[in-house]
DNA sequence: AAATTTTGCAAAACCGGTTTTGCAATTGAA
DNA sequence: TTCAATTGCAAAACCGGTTTTGCAAAATTT
């Protein structure tokens, strides 16, 4: 049922539907009795406009778009949520994809939102996405970089202070008598990564020992990741703490600790919380994003932009805190 | 830049752009050299054409709406995930949104998605959603329930045998020796929640022993949440198991019982797997459903309802697993 | 050389809406 | 009573595409 079939059936044209639909019937002119007729009959069928070609003719998708890395995580799944949630109170719906890190999906994803013109984008970018994002930011589609940034880009963003929470939490190890800290991180140059890292090279130097690190491929099997560790373990007999970067990775080493019967102790911190943290023995200190209020954040940068895109770039770098628990304890 | 711009620019009309767009320059009887002009210019200019044009003129929207519960949630997160990467090999993408188990959410949402005009959808759905999903049904929209069905709705569906998953796990604690066995569940009369708890009833029946059940309301606060589970252990004094209707109210539970420092040990058992349930201690044993394969199912349905639409309504019962770990080791 | 086919493209109709314009009929003012 | 203003709606133009149809001009056939 088009708007169209009803024009036919009551015999009216459809600009009066249409204006009587949208209540513009007072400023179309349409009579209080035809209005009513319309009304009573759009109600009886049940009509809903086609919200395709409604876009097409207002220029309005009510729709915007949210590229993170993965949905399925305990960062980016939460934060989805209230992304969600917040939006749907302005009005507007969410269109997601993941990229899984990939740079060819992420760009692919980029498109397929433009071209179904979604008003705004949230975006956690992958590495590459430098030109595609100028290209938004020339069009003054409205877009926040969430997460992480790109470099050389001038963008909206929000996000948490990587590096000083990177810090706090090794100096916390250090604070508590470890020493020997190895930091496990992913193979990436995403700069939120790379904040983390330099957090931790910093204290690492400022305290004067060496640095252990250790890379993993993004996605790693279970066994390549267990060699890894294990050889860490190996080269360095006297490490005394691990420090990792994001808390998959530490729930993955907990479960190869496992596997394995690996008994010595570490200290530990993780970046990011995780239900586990809380009621795994010890308890796991770890660096605790406010997922909310970061969703808030970048909601209403969007908003903001949708009522007046001044170009104007704002950066929002929400604070983390963090949670010590009993990993960090001697 | 819209195809008319590139049409005037090059002098030639719409139709002809249109054509060599989309490869049917020969179909259209466009001679090579034109087609190649046409293909250059748009290259140069980087044209993309508005997928809501299109899709209102093709009436194919490339687009498949996914309504779940909670995107945030360890269970519909991951799926999600899956869901999307293999309707991608398809060439459609994911329109989703969380329910909240709302159901004026619920239809709201299934409205904007008909609205819309997804090509198909795959719905958990919430109570009271039988005459929106019979609507459905009737326009022969591709659909699939997914985790849970509606009582005297006929249509496609995916999940997970709960009754018999249920029975299953709740013997296994009666095998073990455990035989006071509180069930923990959320006030829902959702089908697959009533399953798992007809599950739990009917085992605790066969075996002559008093039911133990607390249901919470969905999103009870934690002190609510902790009275309930306070009272019953009260109640209850000689309770030795609980059994989850799912995972996260597991986790709070666990929670709870650190905050509260209780010390009773219980026999344990949680609906969905969790990355607490491999790690803490004891570990947890639980029903683990196969994320990848409902996903999987759910979407080969929905690819085939598109191929051909036949009316014919299948159900796809994946089996769960019995992770046995220590938590139900007496 | 005339008739027929084929080629190459433009024009038009359509998808389902919104919004501006235009015009007859009614009402109000002079 | 005549002219102007207002009312009430239809018609048309537009959003940006796709697809069918139509029609010269060129190429073949007879």
């Amino acid at each position: 049922m088009s708007i169209n079939d009803i024009a036919k059936h009551l015999k009216v044209s459809k600009s009066t539907v249409s204006l009587v639909i949208n209540g513009k019937a007072e400023q179309g002119r349409i009579s209080q009795s035809l209005a009513k007729r319309i009304l009573d009959y759009v109600e009886e069928i049940g009509y809903k406009p086609n919200a395709l070609a409604k876009s097409l003719a207002t220029g309005k998708s009510h729709t915007i778009g949210l590229i993170v890395e993965n949905i399925g995580d305990s960062f980016f799944g939460p934060i989805a949520l209230y992304i969600e949630e917040k939006l749907r109170q302005y009005g507007y719906h969410v269109f997601y994809s993941s990229t899984l890190g990939n740079q060819d999906n992420a760009n692919e994803i980029l498109n397929m939102m433009l071209e179904k013109k979604v008003e705004g984008i949230i975006l956690s970018p992958t590495l590459g996405q430098k030109s595609p994002i100028e290209k938004i930011l020339k069009k003054k589609l409205p877009l926040v970089l969430f997460d992480r940034r790109v470099e050389g880009v001038e963008a909206n963003y929000v996000g948490t202070d990587n590096y000083v929470a990177s810090k706090n939490a090794v100096q916390h190890l250090f604070d508590n008598g470890f020493s020997r800290i190895g930091f496990i991180t992913i193979e990436s140059s995403q700069p939120q990564m790379l904040d983390r890292l330099k957090g931790y090279e910093d204290v690492v130097s400022d305290n004067s020992v060496e640095s252990i690190i250790i890379k993993l491929p993004y996605q790693s099997s279970i066994d390549e990741f267990t060699l890894k560790i294990q050889s860490m373990f190996k080269t360095y007999p006297n490490m005394d703490a691990l420090y990792f970067s994001t808390n998959y990775l530490c729930v993955k080493t907990l479960k190869i600790l496992q596997n394995i019967n690996y008994t010595n102790k570490f200290g530990m911190v993780a970046f990011d919380d995780h239900d586990l943290f809380e009621l795994y023995t010890p308890t796991i200190t770890c660096v605790s994003q406010p997922l909310e209020e970061l969703a808030l954040k970048a909601v209403n940068s969007i908003i903001s932009q949708l009522k007046e895109n001044t170009g104007e770039v704002e950066e929002f770098i929400i604070p983390s805190k963090l949670i010590i628990r009993d990993s960090t304890k001697k």
